[in-house]
DNA sequence: ACTATATATTTTACTAGTAAAATATATTCG
DNA sequence: CGAATATATTTTACTAGTAAAATATATAGT
């Protein structure tokens, strides 16, 4: 009983034999546990009335303990400006974090949680790391540790080719 | 000089330090590779005239060797039904595929490579392999494997966790 | 056979994301 | 200083994705 990995590489086997697909049982397994558990977020995360997007937003301001360019979240995010722009909108209307300018240049946009966002984040971001754990139950501590340090490594090599 | 979520880490530490947030070392570096590597792969299949979701499509049927439902595409795809639908307009309308009807059940649509589509896919595919071998290229070949029997772990977790 | 129910796909109405243009502010250099 | 250029964010116009309703076909129970 394979994953999905294992049934994309036999077909490879029969439709293309002579093509060198070991690659995906990395990059492949990597792209589809993070559709998975993203799909899976942002359906627990609906009933707190906030997406996937705007709720990584919201932790990326968390950690950052205090106020945050536009440009910084928008880079921790992943998403374009715009996106930044219409994800700010949205989370301002609902309270959740609050606008500042910056004194020391008036094009810089700061971001900043409000304490209903706080909540917000002190309430689910637990519930998330949960379920990240649930997703790692199967290893040992010991092969989690292994995981972790290879994927770094990939990630190294991925955020260095931009 | 750490990753992306070496960073994450550091501030979850200073602004959360309660949290046992260990997980997101695994989780939230495959989040953030996909996100990195599926970015890279949309940007550079923009040349090829499709987007990333495209390509999957095509590279589904072409590993499926023949005509695959549509309710299928949408599964390997984890797109929904009515994305499939819209995908395969598009790709009808370039020729890269064909709708066909079953004679078994005709509310099924079997969708199917034409030449055209075979050939972008064989000619796009070994580039998406090659750029995925060289995010692995810091590993040994043993790492390699190391990381890809533990991510099936991971995957086979996930995929249960439906 | 006939009604009810289930299944596969498409359509509709809408949300989220983006690239490129627009806006606003800052910096550099003659 | 002041024109040209650079930078940060927002707006605009558009594309892609989705949930739910609609459509079409199949299956089950009587």
């Amino acid at each position: 009983m394979g994953d999905f990995v294992d049934k994309a590489r036999q077909g490879w086997a029969q439709a293309r034999p002579e093509l060198e697909v070991s690659s995906i049982e990395v990059m492949g397994r990597i792209g589809r546990i993070g559709a998975l558990t993203s799909h899976r977020a942002g359906r627990d995360l609906a009933p707190a009335g906030v997406t996937r997007a705007e709720f990584d937003v919201l932790c990326t301001l968390a950690r950052a303990g205090g106020p945050m360019r536009a440009s910084e979240v928008t880079s921790a995010t992943m998403l374009s400006g715009a996106s930044t722009t219409k994800n700010a909108d949205r989370l301002l209307k609902r309270g959740l974090i609050e606008r500042l300018h910056w004194e020391h240049d008036g094009r810089v946009v700061l971001m900043k949680l409000t304490p209903l966002g706080k909540e917000l984040v002190d309430r689910e971001f637990p519930k998330f790391l949960e379920r990240d754990r649930d997703m790692l139950a199967g290893l040992s501590a010991k092969e989690e540790a292994q995981l972790a340090a290879l994927l770094r490594k990939v990630a190294l090599t991925v955020e260095a080719a931009r």
